[in-house]
DNA sequence: TTTAAGAATGTAACCGGTTACATAATCACT
DNA sequence: AGTGATTATGTAACCGGTTACATTCTTAAA
């Protein structure tokens, strides 16, 4: 492999020129401009993006933290992120965390050790608590989709109190008295909003939702079907269910089925995330539809101002829903 | 931040030694590496990953590239790829080309520029066909999922062709004898060997599909849903369809049921992927299961051994399937 | 006690770029 | 032609680690 001093004897000039005739062109001849090109296509020279990072002191590298990418929606977020990244110049590294914290501490330390300019982070916890490495400075880090309540970092969210809000006025126009819930793990903020502006707008309406309707999941299908049969098994069943998200409608789906009950007849059902899935499925799953595609730009144009240090008109971005 | 340097003098030792101490500390003394972890702690200090990786001349990065990582499929795949690549001490650089070939071939020069030590392309294009920037040399790419016929780099891929006829041989076990196909694009390789496959073996049992039943698609589930609307309008249409995947498949689905026909009473279809969506689907689908976690740790293990320079048993690997 | 081998540490070059600063070349204008 | 301002190029330090080689310190055998 070639470098920038093999490069510079060939076009019989100095390694400043060569550099400067590659990264800013305006600064040199016109005819030296040629003699580096054609010297950089003699050789077949490729910069080492390495060693100019180095040199830099920037990676260029955001890395994303995923607690389950496998899951399409984190998916379709992520695209946005790197599309938007790539704009920019910059390359996502992947951190599928799994849901499991000390991989989500492990991967958040190449910020420390300079492989990541900085973090988007997809779940909603600031991954810096024990380590408290950022030692007073302000850790270029972004919390998106599912965020903690906090000043300390930049966070792009949906709107998830209105959009539990929309789910519940539409139960309750649907003549809904006994209503079901099947929610995410309870101390995650996204449950506890979704949740309070579910049973918020369900008080407003003099309804309210019993204790034993309401039953943890961990957002995925399994923990949807368990979920279920729980409810199926209550003596007075709600005649609607609002999951969480659609992977654990589709687990409650399942197991309505599976029982012989009719959706939504006998139970109607409610999901959050409106995956591609949901308009495949018979019924049709009624969700709350989230712009997937918007939250990527966001969080990256709140980590650049973050890395870069300017400032954006609100460093709280909400986003909002639409239920379909 | 605190370099080397001044672990070094806090610790009251050479910079050599600060770097022995904590990359090989059986060469130094017990004494030195308490010295050295103690001013270590004082300053918070934290290596230079960047710094190291370019003195080493390499990235630690794996590349990987992805036609379309929404495809729940791919999440898996590369989940066994990072989980692997993290274990031997390798990140995950994600790229998402899309399916744009322009964008797969800027990504792919991240090889070239030093920021990635080799590349899993998870589709079948040699993305420096055109470059040819090899010059000679093996450059350490693998080829994983949807693969090439080539011995010029590793492959790790499914038996597509036994699949495909183990497709035929559940249809014809049904006697199934007027079969539709809905496949993908016409020049990709994994169109070609599951066509293959499955035609053959229809052959052998003297079944021929007719050329209107054939219609291309190109993996989502739009192209499903309007493939699947043309064999319906055939005059005779098909008692069976092979979807070549399933998301394909759940837009075909979806079109069936549109126009009020029964599955598998009207038509039988079969999936190829075996996602976690298809056993929710009314009727659960019938289709191809693939080892998702398989690929990923395959596909590291030949490119780690590429980048490394030794010899594994095979450089084509083939998993093996399971229809569900 | 001497001495040679082995272990621990130090010195300094090096990786491949960027860029501050110095110098040389060009240009505009008297 | 001479002068100053401007532009183009060159020189060399620097980023923060690693590691070859040199040096010093131990240890054990003669």
């Amino acid at each position: 492999m070639s470098n920038i001093r093999d490069v510079s004897k060939v076009a019989g000039v100095s390694v400043a020129t060569v550099s400067r005739a590659l990264q800013k062109p305006e600064l040199v001849t016109e005819k030296t401009r040629a003699k580096v090109a054609a010297a950089v296509r003699e050789l077949g020279y490729q910069p080492n993006m390495m060693a100019r990072n180095f040199r830099r002191k920037k990676s260029f590298n955001i890395l994303v933290l995923v607690p389950d990418f496998s899951n399409p929606f984190f998916s379709k977020v992520i695209r946005g992120i790197q599309t938007t990244a790539r704009s920019y110049g910059y390359n996502i590294l992947l951190g599928d965390t799994q849901n499991h914290e000390d991989i989500e501490e492990e991967m958040a330390s190449l910020l420390l050790s300079n492989l990541a300019d900085g973090i988007i982070q997809l779940s909603a916890r600031f991954p810096f608590e024990d380590l408290n490495a950022s030692g007073g400075r302000i850790l270029p880090i972004v919390n998106c989709c599912e965020c903690v309540e906090t000043d300390s970092m930049p966070t792009v969210s949906l709107d998830n109190v209105g959009a539990a809000r929309a789910v519940a006025d539409h139960l309750i126009s649907l003549d809904h008295t006994s209503i079901g819930i099947i929610s995410g793990p309870p101390d995650s903020p996204l449950t506890k909003s979704r949740l309070s502006g579910f049973l918020s707008r369900l008080d407003e309406s003099g309804v309210s939702v019993r204790e034993d309707c309401c039953v943890d999941g961990d957002y995925s299908i399994e923990s949807g079907a368990l979920a279920m049969k729980e409810l199926l098994r209550l003596l007075t069943r709600p005649t609607a269910v609002f999951c969480f998200n659609d992977e654990m409608a589709y687990g409650a789906m399942q197991q309505i089925k599976a029982v012989g009950l009719r959706i939504p007849d006998d139970i109607a059902l409610v999901g959050f995330d409106d995956l591609p899935y949901s308009r495949i499925m018979e019924p049709s799953l009624t969700t709350v539809s989230q712009p997937s595609e918007g939250f990527g730009p966001a969080a990256v144009e709140q980590l650049l101002a973050l890395i870069n240090g300017y400032d954006l008109p609100s460093r709280h971005i909400q986003l909002s829903f639409e239920l379909k």
